[in-house]
DNA sequence: CTTGAACCTCTAGTTGCTAGAGATCCTACA
DNA sequence: TGTAGGATCTCTAGCAACTAGAGGTTCAAG
């Protein structure tokens, strides 16, 4: 009984992510007013809510997709869910170690800076000069 | 003195990587044998050298063009420098932040869940329910 | 009945690469 | 000297997850 605009607001989801979503097939088509726009009802109101709390929980969009079916289906066991939850957590950890390396160097080069000129400047240096970083190899 | 294998070798960095990175201009178009193939000296190793290590503490390649042809202006105060490094740290420091909150909910997640049906998974029915989570808005 | 906001579809751009096709080159070995 | 293979060349297209824009229609308020 919503327009899109409406569904958008209702959620936070941006409109054209609304149709995005629905081109990928993440969201259901649904009604068309007889002006051929988009109408929602309820169910889409909290299948975009669920899309939208495991976006922001960094959950990718074909995660999402396994979680939406699974809750589709309230007989099944919960233990795929579970998977999927925990993989994520491991990534989000993984990812976390990751950056504090980061800011750990980061801040090295930023307190060193003595704010002089480009030639004598450690921010420079340090990233020229892979020698004088503490550790080998870290993803972004 | 080098073909595009071995200064890859040397860097760290992919062959198409360092093609794209030519094309999109962070990388000066280097010399070419008879066989027009790139041949690149000592300065495009250093650069490249620069360019893996900034990728490696998340810089943007915007940022890192700001930074490289800073460190081709010895003589310049270093506070652009500074700015850009400080920028990252704080952009990595959110990143931090915001992925601490997600490992805490993935967490609670995870650790109630019964491993049951899905009708009574924690999992589902937290992404479902905004309002059992403990925080309003964070993005992914 | 008109105006203007909201909606429609479609394409293309973002970031930082990666993968492939199909052609050419270079080097080492027989 | 011939040749087999790996390395290189260019070009296009694809990835995630949207975002922005063009150009056109519909809807709701005044």
């Amino acid at each position: 009984m919503l327009g899109i605009g409406k569904l958008s607001a209702a959620t936070g989801v941006k409109v054209p992510t609304i149709r995005y979503y629905e081109q990928i097939g993440l969201l259901q088509a649904p009604a068309r007013s007889v002006g051929n726009q988009r109408v929602y009802d309820g169910r889409a109101l909290d299948r975009l809510r669920f899309i939208r709390h495991a976006r922001e929980l960094g959950f990718p969009l074909e995660a999402i997709r396994e979680l939406l079916s699974l809750s589709d289906q309230p007989g099944m066991p919960c233990a795929a869910a579970d998977i999927i939850a925990k993989r994520q957590l491991v990534s989000v950890q993984g990812r976390i170690a990751r950056l504090r390396l980061l800011q750990d160097e980061l801040e090295r080069m930023v307190s060193q800076c003595a704010h002089g000129t480009v030639s004598d400047c450690k921010v420079i240096e340090v990233l020229g000069d892979h020698g004088l970083c503490l550790h080998g190899d870290h993803g972004a």
